[in-house]
DNA sequence: TCTGGGGTCCTAGGACCC
DNA sequence: TCTGGGGTCCTAGGACCC
């Protein structure tokens, strides 16, 4: 009996939100088609019965590209690039807004599709799994002397099963890992399927650039082009010291393991959140002072909106964190570990509203964000008085007067005298 | 016309305790 | 008072991913 082989299969979905949109309005059809940016720019529907549709031409203001269809990446436009700049590169090109409410729809539709075949998931987000396939039905078997026939025929199953429920194609990717088979979910798309046996690394995997490697990204990527390293392969040949003299030893020797296509990391169908966090960027740059009502308003909304999101969620968290991001792009953090965990929107903005002093707030601001860490399941009110207190390890943060956060000046007032620096708090 | 929003994980220094 | 080592918690920043 031939050796049980472990597949994984990478499964993302092409071009998720754009595809989405286009089943919504199908004559959109090979146009270029952005996906980015406010509410602002809907479609209008005519008296005749059609749609019009904003292009990127008179696009103003700070959104990013999520999604571009084909047609639009032909122009140079791509996920993550300012709408600015994509107008600049294809002014004709239709612009949707995010809808995200949609999106999450079709994600569900399209893991229960999968789960139909191979129940094994890992979430990866909204448009990518990894999928276990080692123990489904008919993955271990050959089809003539191909190893990967059997498992060839249950990814395709896959496929098949979410074009059917969804209306939408995805590329897949089927290896022995999760490192290897998100690499392969690439080599084919869109609509493609790859599948790759540990032997065919030195041929498919090793002349690929090392960007294409889950995990090295800009910064990296620049640090081995400066050392001469292009490819994976070329990884492959860094001897594994010299690489870890270079990128110390937890990162140097992942560096060299997964250049040679080594990840034992199993498919984990279910993870406990760390944190939650809400922020927004504001259309213009604000300051302190002089937008501080403005200011104040948001802060409070978005530690509303966290408190909610917990609450719905059924969490706690004990660390309350602030997140501001200044004109120059130079972002700052500053969080706070409370003696019990909450989710009350009034004591994480207290919190929030204490980290807050601890930063400079001379430069204006672009962004502002209040995050929820640490976080646990609330503990039922019986529960909590049966237990003794817990010992407090440090003097507890000066409690703010117990008035309610309303009142609290967050922002300076005009006249105020000028704030401490940031970072000397500790 | 620079660069959204929601996450995870890692590192590193200092506090604090034994 | 000086000299230690180990372990955990807290905080800040940064890389990376979708």
């Amino acid at each position: 009996m031939p050796p049980r082989r472990r597949w994984i299969a990478h499964l993302d979905m092409d071009a998720f939100y754009a595809s989405v949109e286009l089943l919504r309005y199908p004559e959109l059809a090979g146009q270029a088609v952005v996906i980015g940016g406010g509410r602002r720019h809907q479609p209008e529907l005519l008296e005749d019965g059609t749609r019009r549709f904003a292009t990127l031409r008179h696009y103003a203001g700070r959104g990013v590209v999520t999604t571009a269809t084909y047609a639009a990446r032909d122009y140079g436009v791509h996920s993550g690039m300012g709408l600015m700049k994509a107008a600049q590169r294809a002014p004709d090109a239709i612009l949707l807004p995010t809808d995200f409410e949609a999106y999450r729809h079709y994600s569900r539709l399209f893991k229960a599709a999968v789960a139909e075949v191979a129940p094994v998931i890992e979430d990866r987000g909204i448009d990518e799994i990894y999928i276990d396939l080692t123990d489904v039905p008919g993955a271990q078997e050959a089809v003539g002397h191909d190893p990967r026939g059997g498992v060839r025929a249950v990814a395709q199953e896959i496929r098949n099963n979410v074009k059917r429920a969804t209306g939408l194609s995805c590329s897949v990717g089927v290896t022995p890992n999760k490192l290897l088979s998100k690499i392969a979910s690439e080599l084919d798309k869109p609509d493609g399927l790859t599948v790759l046996t540990a032997d065919e690394l030195p041929t498919r995997i090793w002349p690929l650039p090392v960007r294409r490697i889950n995990g090295i990204g800009p910064k990296a990527g620049a640090k081995l082009k400066g050392l001469g390293i292009d490819t994976i392969g070329e990884l492959a040949a860094c001897e594994q010291d010299w690489l870890v003299e270079r990128f110390g030893r937890s990162y140097g020797a992942w560096l060299h393991s997964a250049s040679h296509g080594i990840d034992d990391r199993p498919v984990v169908t279910y993870s406990e959140p760390v944190s939650m966090s809400r922020e927004t960027t504001f259309d213009r740059d604000l300051h302190a002072v002089r937008d501080r009502a403005a200011l104040t308003a948001i802060f409070t909304d978005l530690a509303a909106r966290v408190a909610e999101d917990l609450q719905r969620k059924r969490f706690v968290g004990r660390t309350i964190g602030i997140k501001l991001r200044f004109e120059d792009f130079k972002t700052v953090t500053r969080d706070l570990t409370l003696p019990e965990p909450t989710a009350d929107p009034l004591l994480i903005r207290q919190a929030a509203g204490q980290c807050l002093k601890r930063v400079d707030l001379s430069r204006r601001l672009r962004l502002l964000g209040v995050r929820v860490g640490a976080l646990s399941r609330p503990k039922a009110e019986a529960a909590r008085a049966a237990e003794p207190p817990r010992p407090a390890r440090r003097p507890p943060a000066s409690t703010p007067p117990a008035a309610g956060a309303a009142e609290l000046p967050l922002f300076p007032e005009l006249g105020d005298p000028p704030l401490p620096l940031g970072g000397g708090a500790h």
